[in-house]
DNA sequence: AATTGTGAATTCCTTCACAGCC
DNA sequence: GGCTGTGAAGGAATTCACAATT
């Protein structure tokens, strides 16, 4: 195992396989080769081969990963092996629909708190059972209840406040849905999850005269091309 | 202006350049340079103006950029002149959320309907007052009510049978939720936001032992280095 | 003097290709 | 024979650095 840096590509692709090889096990099957696992996402075999290298030896030449192994180990590099408690700052639409979210316990996520300033939510519970707080309890509430990531579902303008809230608190993983360039403490990560820049982006996409689009297609089954593969962020 | 393909890394920063040029110039100012444009972003002030510099010449030398002019070119470039009409595949909790997020209107989207098969859902309309649909009717609507972008928001399971149903439709750009790694024709774009890849990611640097985390700051302001930044996605 | 636009240099990421092993 | 692990090659994205321009 070396101790190289890790590319956040390579993480993404790391969580992306592990989900794949949760169902291959939930299928009952064994082994799979980095072939198999590549056509699950139109990708390079050798692209798999070398995120899984960056951490070790997982593989049996000649036959190929041992799912639950390979599962194993995955979890592990991951840090799914210990559970992570999450609060989500912002308890409008957006924040109580993702603390309803079902699926992240799969992953070892646990929605703990909402915070929220809004008088009137505070002392409520979510449909799930979740407490609302008071923003201004974030430190407390982060100690009290062994938080140790936080959403921030507030709109733009908050969003640097609530940060600089949260990091105080020692909350040193963030993920932001709000579409604001934010500023972070180094050993604190940040990763922006930004809506309307996905959709302009497609806006993009869609204004460019392209040469051919499908209603020609040859074949039915003409489908995605190396240049799209990262495009989905594969 | 020249016509090489433009990665979507490009397409993405754009996007947020114009939100901050919509904001500067709310703010009253009149123009910006590279540098200071880049750092609200934390990025390199090369990269900004080689972004510009794909689709033509838009600054003034010794000068930087008027504002209100630049800003009407990204708009234009990323055809968000023209209003695009939503479709929304799955009306739970996150689905009925996306449609009821005020900020997409700046941008010039407008979510006109949501899909559901969920018999006691239909015919009702959120709390916006947007008509929900059977997802079977999607043909029909998409046709209708111009429709030319999908998001999906149904379970991972049902996502690429949704995905054949709006390609069919003739969508060709899409918004996917579903954690899952779906095929799409030649042609029609699907980009992923993908939460829980997202917080497994983040699972990965909590779960690294790194050298000196912050308690010991020489400074408050010790923020983002360069690595940090593409880890935003900027 | 200040700032753009852009080739050249650099860094980062992906794919190839094959030796090594089962 | 089939498949992994990986050095080397190739390609893409970022940053440097400076000539060109106002």
């Amino acid at each position: 195992m070396k101790r190289e840096k890790i590319s956040e590509l390579t993480t993404n692709r790391l969580s992306v396989y592990l989900r794949c090889l949760n169902e291959l096990a939930l299928a009952g099957i064994e082994t799979v080769s980095s072939q198999e696992l590549a056509e699950q996402f139109n990708l390079n075999s050798a692209q798999i081969r070398k995120d899984l290298g960056y951490f070790g030896e997982f593989g049996v030449r000649g036959t190929g990963y041992y799912i639950e192994d390979l599962r194993a180990d995955l979890t592990k590099i991951l840090g799914l092996d210990k559970p992570h408690r999450v609060g989500i700052v912002g308890a409008g639409r957006l924040g109580t629909a993702l603390a309803n979210y079902n699926g992240l316990d799969k992953s070892n996520f646990t929605v703990v708190a909402l915070f929220d300033n809004d008088e009137t939510k505070l002392g409520e519970r979510t449909g799930g059972g979740i407490p609302i707080f008071d923003v201004n309890k974030i430190a407390k509430v982060v100690r009290d209840q062994d938080i140790d990531v936080a959403v921030i579902a507030v709109p733009a303008r908050a969003a640097q406040r609530v940060l600089n809230q949260v990091m105080t608190a020692g909350v040193k993983a963030i993920l932001n849905f709000a579409p604001a360039p934010l500023k972070a403490r180094l050993g604190v990560k940040v990763k922006t999850v930004d809506l309307t820049t996905s959709l302009e982006s497609l806006s993009y996409f869609l204004a460019q005269p392209r040469a051919a689009t499908l209603t020609h297609g040859k074949r039915s089954e003409d489908f995605m091309d190396a240049s799209k593969r990262k495009e989905q962020n594969l």
